[in-house]
DNA sequence: CGGTATCCCTAAGGATACTG
DNA sequence: CAGTATCCTTAGGGATACCG
């Protein structure tokens, strides 16, 4: 209920906060990691359950070998994702999620879900808005 | 409890299924704006409050003039963000929030909580990641 | 199969200047 | 103040080829 005053972090808190809004903070850093093009849908398809390189890359529509590549080990660097080569001919290659990962997974979820069922809703607003302004 | 079987849509459902998974679908459009770099970041801070242009600047570190226009225009046509106009010398612009888009920002803040709380594992994480490949 | 390496090109994005 | 316009640079990202 408060009217419009105070923007910034509201509460003076005692501990060392990281800031997501703080250009060098890690937490900015793994914040633009996990909602980085590619990597926000991998995820998503990696809390379905464990995915091999191709059955990843043929799930998360439009991904290049290449992206999918650098996208998974910047997810592995930052503890999000694991990845398990299994010694075989042919190799195998499993990738999952880290208890952080299937936490980070779990609000991105919840984000596609309301984008999902609000289409009508954004169709809407974009036959609105070119209404406007062409 | 499922083993590891099947991955992709688990459940069929009666509905036109919105997929953001779906390269041509409006949901995955949407969530690329959302999670694009500095829309994000926009979002978060609306859900602060109200921000004029320069003040939202100020905020978003980093963001460049254009970049944020740029992204402010993406949001208000995907119906997130609502831009007030006042007209007065000198001008005042006001953005918000629209209803969908306090929801869309509630589940970027609820991610990033969980990635300021998880900095010191993702920096061990990443410690131990150069260990394993330089 | 699961990648990395290379080439190449488009577009994201920053800096600066200018306008209503 | 709140942008748009222009210029320019970088890096995102696709295609192809090749290696373990």
């Amino acid at each position: 209920m408060a009217e419009h005053s105070a923007h910034p972090p509201a509460e003076p808190s005692q501990e060392l906060v990281s800031d997501v809004f703080a250009r060098s903070c890690t937490s900015r850093a793994a914040f633009e990691d996990v909602t980085a093009k590619w990597a926000s849908l991998a995820l998503l398809a990696l809390a379905e359950g464990g995915y091999r390189f191709n059955a990843l890359r043929r799930r998360v529509e439009g991904v290049s070998e290449k992206m999918l590549s650098q996208t998974l080990q910047a997810l592995e660097r930052d503890g999000l994702v694991t990845r398990e080569v299994l010694s075989a001919i042919p190799p195998r290659v499993e990738y999952a999620l880290t208890p952080l990962g299937v936490r980070a997974a779990a609000h991105l979820r919840a984000l596609a879900d309301l984008l999902e069922g609000a289409v009508p809703e954004v169709e809407e607003a974009r036959l609105a808005y070119e209404r406007r302004q062409g």
